[in-house]
RNA sequence: GGGAUCUUAGCUCAGCUGGGAGAGCAUCUGCCUUACAAGCAGAGGGUCACAGGUUCGAGCCCUGUAGGUCCCACCA
């Protein structure tokens, strides 16, 4: 059966089908194979509950970018999947579908609910690899992991262990944030600030044993109830004298202290801060320089517990709105502002959190952070772009200690002990048998999880076998390139490179390359509040994996964000529709032919000139690539196939592939040909996987090339100075200019292609004489000129004809009958226009001294030869001018 | 309050270490030329936000201003 191509691409009709072919050949798959040099990416592990967006989409792209790349540059790449189990997300989730069943998770259990999370898991946690495979993908599928299997879990609980014996874990009662909804704490970097608009409470105390009143203000008159002093500035003078007098809490029948603390600023509001050390991080801080007591006022739900006195079991919210009614009735409020002010809410939820103090694990921070600031301070991890630094500086710089348990089910469990006869805390790997202080046997693990974050800070080496010592270990790790958004430098990419130094004793990648969010068409954020997010898969199913991944890279620079536009989606659409009715028309020509390799004699001067093209780029290509440049390589592929390629290369040999008499030229055109598309495919291979992949291999079923059995094998191009034509690169780049004119004089005066012309070229250089005399072909098939003469002077031209002033030529076409005077006129006048323009620029510029002086010497060089090239086609258009003047 | 970033053609954006402003889309003109109308050829369109400065030379470097976006931050 023929394969010959298509007619339309249609991505459909491939991209399944080659996918299948990938993975049943197992080209992503990666062994150790200490011959070859590794090359190794980690994947940022999608939540088993996600659905693919356009954050996954660019994400992975740019990954399988670097994977194929590397790959055919003939590294051993690895590119590592997996998900991530996403503790809360999932736990949701699973409490959201018992509800269906009207069960809550209390009355499921502990192991019961963790049997249906796994079900779950098995159920939907794939869901999102399917989807990303649609991408194209090739990231090594035997060795996908999950962040909660039985390798990580080992991972964690080391590392668990690990940290509390340095003393760099511990279980303490701090502040914490807490989500109320979700009843678990959450870290710092989980809270998300939401202005609000709200009202800022004046409220009174009074001062016992005075007639005075002591006025504050607050947010959360709330709180009050677990007020446990009212502090003030040592230094303010308006309130120095009650300093050590104590002032009534009004409900809670108590009498609190009046401090003195630095914290209280004079300036704000009325200088005086009400102490609640319970329910704010600051007041914690205040409470302990102070010894104040520390009362909790809330339950784990928001309502007020019976610390509250006779608000207990009422909400939080409504709590607020009765004190602040009663307050009023008592004359203790003295007046509500309206006030704006950001309220931390827990980012999954949006909950508003309660800052409360509970007993958590920590891990601390201060020592650990150090050689991951370090890191990236002395280069040894390089951030892309490099600006990230700042931000990055800006986390490491004002760290605190991580609170990492969590009052969920589903997550790493705590390798931690209780014994039931006397308390004592065991932290270890397996439960102990035995209790090292007391004797006994029995023992309970800790019902807390770990932060989901926990388990993905070990990725980069869990994934490879840690804490065993395997081969891949040692082989892959540390990884090459981390790519992920900005948004979550805190979350994981700090948190990965300080676990990799403290636990590896190296970084886990050298470079970090950051990509920016994709927008919508006008530039908002994706979100499924506005309904505005755009399904990759939709994308897919309407224009095929490639053009949306082209789409996603092509047109943005590294860390910047980017809109998504269907216009944009089409343009690469119909970009990898040209490469495939190019590489048509290549079959066509080729087949029944045996191409063989030309001399370099036989190669003509266009051949030569696409070859040095190609070559060029192929350079520019890879040195973009390497410097993580994936949209300015791109671009380059883009340009050279369109423009190079298919609209001057293809047209230019037209006439040598319909001719063959000449069978010579039209091998060496024929072999140019395939090899340029080559090396074209090879090159957009990385990012438009399916339509290289099956050109390539029709190509090679169909043709005599003989390639490897799949362009994803195939060795990457690289540059030879072998390919390297200078005279016939410049040759070729003036026919281009001589064309363009003459397209541009017809094209202006309306001239039918059938009417073709004689051409005239006047040049005083014989080698562009020359130049003009090899390409004199050209003209006919380009720009439908007959009779080309080439020549030194002006003889056979008659005033009349139309001239086109080139840079290093004028060439004449007698078009007079066509033209109108006075438009040839306008045509040329416009042209003295803009040469009088950049001749008054070249004049300037070497009319300055300064610049003859202290610019290089190959400028001014480059400026003179400029200037009086322009001279010289001045004086031809004004010359013309008079002519036609007369 | 601190920091980052953006402001370039009607729209969306490139523009690498400073040396004559680019692409795609849109617009206009002419073409169904046997690879491609998802195409071909041609054209129009920019005081590179503003004001200074450094430099022989600035879209690019520095300072400031205005506007937008984002991140961080315990002013109740």
């Amino acid at each position: 059966m023929s394969k010959e191509l298509a007619k339309n691409y249609d991505p459909k009709a491939m991209e399944d089908r080659i996918y299948q072919k990938w993975i049943s050949n197992k080209y992503f798959h990666a062994e150790v194979d200490k011959k070859k040099k590794p090359f190794t990416i980690v994947m940022p592990p999608p939540n088993i509950t996600g659905k693919l967006h356009m954050g996954h989409a660019l994400d992975n792209t740019m990954q399988d970018i670097l994977t194929r790349f590397k790959r055919m540059q003939g590294y051993n790449a690895l590119w590592q999947p997996g998900t991530d189990h996403a503790s809360i997300a999932t736990e949701v989730k699973i409490i959201n579908k018992l509800k269906e069943e009207g069960i809550s998770k209390e009355d499921l259990g502990r192991e019961k609910f963790l049997e249906r999370a796994w079900d779950w898991k098995k159920e939907y946690g794939g869901i999102i690899t399917s989807q990303l495979k649609k991408l194209g993908i090739s990231c090594d599928w035997d060795r996908e992991r999950f962040t909660m299997d039985e390798g990580c879990n080992e991972a964690v609980k080391e590392v668990f262990v690990r940290l509390y014996d340095k003393g760099l874990i511990y279980k303490g009662h701090k502040i914490i944030n807490w989500c109320p909804v979700c009843k678990t704490s959450i870290s710092d970097a989980e809270v998300e600030y939401e202005s609000q608009a709200s009202h800022l409470w004046h409220i009174k105390y009074k001062v016992v044993g005075t007639d005075r009143y002591i006025e504050f203000a607050t947010t959360r008159p709330e709180t009050m109830l677990g007020d446990t002093a009212v502090a003030v500035n040592p230094e303010d003078d308006r309130y120095k004298d009650l300093i050590g007098k104590t002032c009534e809490l009004p409900f809670m029948n108590r009498e609190i202290p009046i401090v003195a603390d630095e914290y209280v600023d004079m300036e704000f509001g009325t200088g005086v801060v009400k102490i609640t050390p319970a329910h704010d991080p600051n007041d914690f801080e205040v409470g302990k320089r102070h010894d104040l007591p520390v009362i909790n006022i809330m339950n784990d739900d928001a309502t007020i517990n019976e610390n509250g006195g006779k608000f207990k079991g009422m909400d939080r919210m409504e709590a607020r709105k009765q004190i602040v009614k009663e307050l009023d009735e008592m004359g203790l409020l003295v007046r509500i502002e309206d006030y704006t002010h950001e309220v931390g809410t827990h980012d999954r939820c949006h909950t508003t959190v309660e800052p409360l103090v509970k007993q958590q694990w920590f891990v601390k921070m201060d020592e650990l952070i150090k050689p991951a600031a370090e890191a990236v301070k002395n280069g040894d991890i390089k951030l892309i772009p490099e600006r990230m630094d700042k931000t990055y500086y800006n986390w490491t710089d004002n760290i605190r200690d991580w609170c990492i348990s969590r009052q969920l089910w589903w997550g790493h469990r705590i390798p931690a002990y209780y014994c039931d006869e006397c308390g004592e805390t065991v932290v270890a790997k397996e439960m102990p048998e035995v209790c090292p202080k007391c004797g006994c046997k029995h023992f309970h693990q800790d019902e807390d999880t770990l932060d989901t974050w926990f388990s993905s800070a070990l990725w980069p080496f869990s994934t490879l076998g840690w804490p065993n010592k395997t081969p891949e270990l040692d082989y892959f790790y540390p990884t090459d390139v981390l790519v992920t958004g900005y948004d979550i430098i805190f979350f994981w990419v700090i948190r990965m490179i300080f676990s990799g130094y403290e636990q590896m004793g190296e970084k886990p990648f050298k470079t970090v390359l950051f990509h920016g969010l994709v927008r919508d068409e006008k530039g908002r954020k994706m979100s499924k509040s506005l309904g505005n997010g755009i399904d990759p898969l939709d994308v897919i199913d309407k224009y095929g994996s490639d053009a949306l991944r082209f789409t996603l890279i092509t047109g943005n620079a590294p860390g910047n964000d980017m809109r998504f536009s269907y216009d944009r989606v089409e343009a690469s659409r119909n970009f990898a529709n040209k490469i495939w009715n190019a590489s048509r028309f290549i079959m066509m020509n080729l087949e029944g032919k045996t191409v063989t390799k030309p001399s370099v004699n036989e190669l003509e001067d266009v051949d030569k000139w696409i070859l040095s093209k190609c070559n060029d780029v192929v350079k520019e290509v890879t040195d973009a690539l390497e410097k993580f440049e994936l949209g300015i390589a791109a671009s380059k592929i883009y340009d050279f196939v369109w423009d190079s390629l298919c609209d001057w290369y293809i047209e230019m040999v037209k006439p040598r592939l319909y001719n063959s008499d000449d069978a010579k030229s039209q091998n060496a055109a024929l072999w140019t040909l395939e090899n340029v598309l080559i090396d074209a495919l090879k090159m957009l291979h990385p990012y438009m996987p399916f339509v290289t992949e099956e050109i390539y291999c029709t190509l090679k079923e169909e043709t005599e090339f003989n390639g490897a059995e799949s362009i994803m094998i195939a060795d990457w191009p690289i540059y030879t100075d072998e390919r390297h034509f200078e005279r016939e690169a410049y040759d070729l780049e003036l026919i281009k200019e001589a064309v363009k004119g003459i397209r541009n004089v017809r094209s202006q005066m309306n001239v039918a292609p059938s009417r073709k012309a004689d051409v005239i070229v006047v040049s005083e250089k014989e080698e562009v004489r020359a130049a003009f005399e090899r390409g004199s072909l050209f003209f006919g098939a380009l720009s439908y000129a007959e009779n080309v003469k080439v020549q030194s002077d002006k003889s056979g031209v008659n005033d009349d004809d139309v001239s086109v002033v080139t840079s290093q030529a004028t060439i004449y076409i007698p078009f007079s009958e066509l033209v109108d005077i006075s438009e040839e006129i306008a045509r040329l006048e416009k042209e003295q226009k803009r040469l009088a323009g950049e001749l008054k620029r070249s004049h300037a510029m070497l009319a300055n001294e300064k610049f003859l002086a202290k610019a290089p010497e190959a400028k001014v060089a480059e400026e003179k030869e400029k200037l009086a090239n322009y001279e010289k086609m001045m004086q031809e258009v004004e010359g013309r001018l008079q002519q036609l003047k007369k």
